[in-house]
DNA sequence: GACCAGGTGCCAG
DNA sequence: CTGGCACATGGT
């Protein structure tokens, strides 16, 4: 156990940000969480404006968490209609994070049609099945793409990753051999990034675009799932509508920063949906 | 059982 | 371009 450090921090909420569906593998631990900078093993914790992470580790912790988002003018620039608002309100210190590229990619294909715990009981398999034991914690890094393209489909089966492990072993083979540099990326325009993702398997647009969000840093880029949808279709444009109008409406509407939007209105829409579904039960990791 | 989950790929019209 | 359907698995 190393030493602790801590710093200050204003519009950050710990929980709140790695509950929200964009990163799977952080794991409630005492008063933190446990989980991984890429191979770097991290426990993290906060108590009110104090965040404590492993002394010599500021600079990574502060990157990866986005820390220098300015999230007051982020939230600035979202539109000023009722749902919004009531996300902004719901959601204080929600930041998307910067996520390694690899394992945000590898991530994202399995969770295709998945609930966000079951998301995470994956994530966390694989890198316990395959991945680097990084320390006494027990945390895993998430195995490279080499080691991945090598398994047998079965092995991949064996984590509960049912249809989508064809396409993770696929897309690992196609990095592992160079067929497609995930750095290089990191240069292109949000559209030629966007049309090189989807070229693998099992990565259409909604994945891809949470990748570029999750992962590139392009917070405009907004992925339609089935619960932004719903948002768009119930609060928005009332009525059903067709995959062009959302994506038309969705970068027409809510600003430079419309996927950091999207993520408040998303948390928002689950968080408050699953509390109403608790009702006494034990279910749910939604942070309030 | 039916229905749903941070979808994708493929096929017919 | 659009709608329809299969695809694994686990939870209400």
């Amino acid at each position: 156990m190393g030493d602790i450090a801590s710093i200050r921090v204003t519009d950050f909420d710990l929980e709140r940000t790695l509950n929200s569906g964009q990163v799977f593998h952080w794991v409630r631990s005492g008063n933190g969480f446990a989980g991984a900078i890429g191979d770097i093993p991290m426990f993290v914790a906060q108590e009110g404006d104090r965040f404590f992470f492993p002394k010599g580790s500021r600079r990574l912790v502060c990157a990866y968490f986005a820390l220098d988002h300015e999230l007051t003018e982020i939230i600035q620039t979202f539109p000023k209609d009722d749902t919004m608002q009531a996300a902004v309100l719901f959601c204080p210190g929600l930041r998307i994070i910067r996520q390694p590229i690899w394992e945000c990619l590898a991530t994202f294909i399995t969770s295709a049609l998945k609930q966000v715990r079951h998301i995470s009981a994956i994530s966390l398999s694989i890198r316990k099945r395959f991945g680097i034991r990084l320390g006494e914690s027990g945390v895993c890094s998430y195995p490279e793409p080499v080691v991945l393209a090598k398994l047998e489909l079965k092995q991949l089966l064996e984590c509960q990753l049912g249809f989508r492990a064809k396409n993770l072993l696929e897309t690992a083979k196609r990095i592992a051999a160079s067929a497609v540099d995930l750095e290089v990326l990191k240069k292109l325009p949000t559209e030629e990034a966007r049309t090189i993702l989807c070229e693998l398997p099992g990565v259409g647009e909604k994945i891809a675009n949470c990748v570029l969000l999750f992962a590139y840093e392009r917070l405009d880029v907004v992925p339609i799932d089935v619960w932004i949808k719903r948002i768009l279709e119930t609060d928005y444009l009332k009525g059903s509508r067709s995959q062009a109008e959302l994506k038309q409406f969705s970068a027409d509407y809510f600003g430079p920063y419309a996927g950091y939007a999207q993520q408040y209105l998303f948390h928002h829409r689950r968080a408050t949906s699953m509390l109403r579904g608790l009702k006494g039960s034990s279910a749910g990791h939604v942070s309030t």
